[in-house]
DNA sequence: ACATTAAGTGATT
DNA sequence: AATCACTTAATGT
């Protein structure tokens, strides 16, 4: 058996269940940057995360994107299970953020599973549970929170992901994920760096607050 | 040494 | 908060 499937689900999911998973399951590897879903592509295979942190947005007609939440190991995309369910196009995009492993389970055997095994119930209402709450906080965050309470939540949250209180990233970047400019993200960082929040260093930002 | 890219800043809307 | 125009600083070749 695969130990990260061991060690990341069988608190979740009983051993009957895993095994099933690990026989009809296919393992795949993104990269930092991969992206392994895309707005208006038929998802035939839903995903159970290993490994890594994906970004999930949601891109409207031209360019613009908005960015949903982040899922790590344990949790499945619930956008991409709704998919797989009623056999609609994706909504949403899913950028590997850090090296990623998925296992990817058929959708054959979702509603096999939904009957056969009381855990994957749990499991699909509870992740539509938490992915529910995690777009509300988004939602929240973007509409009472101001801009720099916004950039501080956020840069909180890369430094979870990565586990490390510096994180590698260009003011560019942020900007993308906020849909502002580079200079409005460089006049607010250096507002917190002032503040005593952060150390901006080029291409990396220290936390200081946790 | 030079070009490229990231970041800082003032002025304007 | 956005955009422009320009400067300064860091980094790669």
């Amino acid at each position: 058996m695969i130990e990260k499937l061991k060690t990341n689900y069988s608190y979740l999911l009983e051993p009957d269940l895993l095994e099933e998973i690990e026989a009809c399951s296919i393992l795949k590897k993104v990269e930092v940057g991969g992206v392994f879903i895309k707005p208006g592509q038929y998802i035939k295979s839903m995903p159970l995360l290993l490994e890594g942190t994906i970004k999930v947005s949601r891109k409207d007609t031209e360019g613009d994107e908005i960015l949903l939440y982040f899922i790590e190991k344990g949790d499945t995309c619930a956008m991409s299970m709704n998919c797989c369910m009623n056999n609609s196009k994706s909504q949403i995009k899913a950028v590997a953020e850090t090296y990623t492993e998925l296992l990817m389970v058929p959708i054959s055997k979702m509603d096999e599973w939904m009957i056969k095994y009381k855990s994957w119930r749990e499991y699909v209402l509870i992740s539509y549970q938490t992915r529910l709450n995690e777009v509300i906080k988004t939602v929240d965050s973007l509409v009472f929170l101001k801009m720099d309470e916004r950039l501080m939540n956020y840069l909180q949250d890369k430094t979870k992901i990565f586990h490390k209180d510096t994180i590698n990233i260009t003011h560019e970047e942020i900007a993308k994920d906020f849909h502002t400019s580079r200079v409005v993200i460089s006049r607010l960082l250096k507002k917190l760096e002032v503040k005593g929040d952060v150390i901006l260093y080029r291409n990396s930002i220290k936390i200081l607050n946790l």
